[in-house]
DNA sequence: GCCAACGTTGGC
DNA sequence: GCCAACGTTGGC
């Protein structure tokens, strides 16, 4: 079971429409560092949704409900070759969202993939950062 | 609105 | 294969 951590901005695609979809495609991912990690999740792995921009916290929690598949939103005839997305299954908002000041304020963070790679849409999180963060958060840790 | 970090593109 | 120019992301 690994962790993780994936960026949206809400303008864009926020936790709201998440929760309310309740399984979505994670798709437009065009980076192939992000690339490999969306490759390496595995089914039930968790994640953090993290809302970038706007809000910069992690509002709430997803699980992978769908191994990596090619991403629709990229044409079938891309000479670029395959991008891939995975789908996302909301698992429960974060009681209180941990905000990325807040993280980068927390010297148990510091190395933090969020924080050292700012740009990178998808992170790895070891499984420390994870119960670090959902304590934080004061994410029990149960599914509803 | 600005800037840092980083990825991509294209000339050579 | 190198590197400058440019575009994008995302924090501040």
């Amino acid at each position: 079971m690994a962790y993780w951590l994936v960026k949206s901005e809400p303008d864009a695609f926020s936790w709201q429409q998440q929760v309310r979809n309740g399984t979505e495609p994670w798709t437009g991912v065009r980076n192939h560092q992000a690339k490999r990690n969306l490759d390496a999740m595995r089914l039930g792995d968790l994640a953090f949704f993290y809302h970038s921009n706007i809000g910069r916290e992690i509002v709430g929690v997803v699980e992978v409900a769908k191994e990596a598949y090619p991403d629709p939103t990229v044409a079938a005839d891309n000479p670029k070759g395959q991008w891939i997305c995975v789908d996302m299954r909301a698992v429960g908002a974060m009681p209180a969202p941990v905000g990325l000041a807040a993280m980068k304020a927390d010297p148990a963070l510091a190395d933090l993939a969020l924080i050292r790679q700012s740009r990178l849409s998808v992170v790895p999180v070891s499984s420390e950062h994870w119960e670090h963060i959902c304590r934080l958060g004061g994410w029990s840790g149960t599914r509803p």
